[in-house]
DNA sequence: CGATTTTTTGAATCATATCAACGTACGTGG
DNA sequence: CCACGTACGTTGATATGATTCAAAAAATCG
């Protein structure tokens, strides 16, 4: 059998656990791992040229997140990871430290799955940003991430929207009022 | 050697012309096929509930397109995908009518790298969706496909940006004042 | 608890959409 | 190859959704 088997080489990588607040990964720093979340949530994000947060991923328990579009070749990472709650990860070594040779077949197949999956997820959230109003995308996400709803503050739901904190408020009040 | 290799077999898959205007994959209908762009220009678009078109992706020479996204199950079209220009393309047989045995170790590295570029773009261009105007958006769209600006006409553009042709026209009339 | 952060609310403003009208380009059939 | 019809792009007037800034209320943290 290959040296790296992806579904078992996760069930077997070392655990972690990361404090609230703490950064796993940094912009522009060459991405050593992935992390699979155990328990806890992490969050994906850039800074913009005014500083300004925009969380394009969040990542619960059994989420996979790590600088996947440099998984193959060696490149600096385009966003941050941090934790938005106390959270236990596996760390995966990641396939840059990995001879290709030794991934088995199997576990590229695997990698193609969860790549696809990754690829219809982005592919729909594209369409909602160009089709959607911010309540239409917050009632999405609502239906969507049920528990993240509780866990995750408000001001970063409405970054993952692409809203203000106080537009997101006002969208809240509009469909609370409409019940 | 396994019967199917990925870049090979783009190589060796039969032509196909396809005419302005002609529907290769609609949504609902079972995905059979990737098209390699030859010559051309494809697009990506859904429908929204008003029946309003929202282009998702362009795909101009020596790019696949196709509903990845359930490449490897069978699952039905997401949207739709037609042609822009006369258009002649590679038709790659679906890989679900292929047993995953015969898919060699070297064509799911490559299809892994085609994912993550993927997930690399759609990723970027959420970010800018989520952080960047409407004038930012089509500046950008001016640097990154330089040569789609003369092909497409404007109206998809501003679909692909998210805004309506109207506005598209006025951010166009607006950089032109500023030169 | 007090201090800090998050959420809410109000008022003014801005970016973009909508609707309608007009000119222009385009391709299609005679 | 021209003329017609349709589609495309532009422009103006108005409407709307969402932002910004400021401040107060509510929640959270140490």
């Amino acid at each position: 059998m290959k040296e790296f088997n992806f579904p078992d080489n996760i069930k077997n990588s070392p655990l972690r656990t990361v404090k609230k607040g703490e950064i796993l990964l940094r912009n522009g720093e060459l991405p050593a791992e992935l992390y699979y979340v155990v328990s806890g949530c992490l969050r994906g994000y850039i800074l913009d040229q005014k500083g300004k947060e925009h969380i394009f991923i969040f990542a619960p328990e059994d989420w996979i997140i790590g600088d996947q579009g440099s998984l193959l070749n060696s490149a600096p990472a385009l966003f941050n990871i941090d934790a938005i709650e106390d959270t236990t990860v596996r760390v995966i070594r990641h396939l840059n430290n990995i001879k290709l040779e030794d991934v088995d077949r199997g576990s590229l197949i695997q990698m193609n799955k969860k790549f696809q999956n990754r690829i219809l997820a982005l592919q729909t959230r594209i369409i909602q940003l160009l089709s959607s109003s911010a309540e239409e995308r917050y009632t999405s996400f609502v239906q969507t991430y049920p528990n993240l709803l509780q866990r995750v503050p408000q001001k970063m739901i409405a970054s993952y929207l692409g809203i203000t904190p106080e537009g997101l408020s006002r969208v809240r009040k509009k469909i609370a009022g409409k019940k």
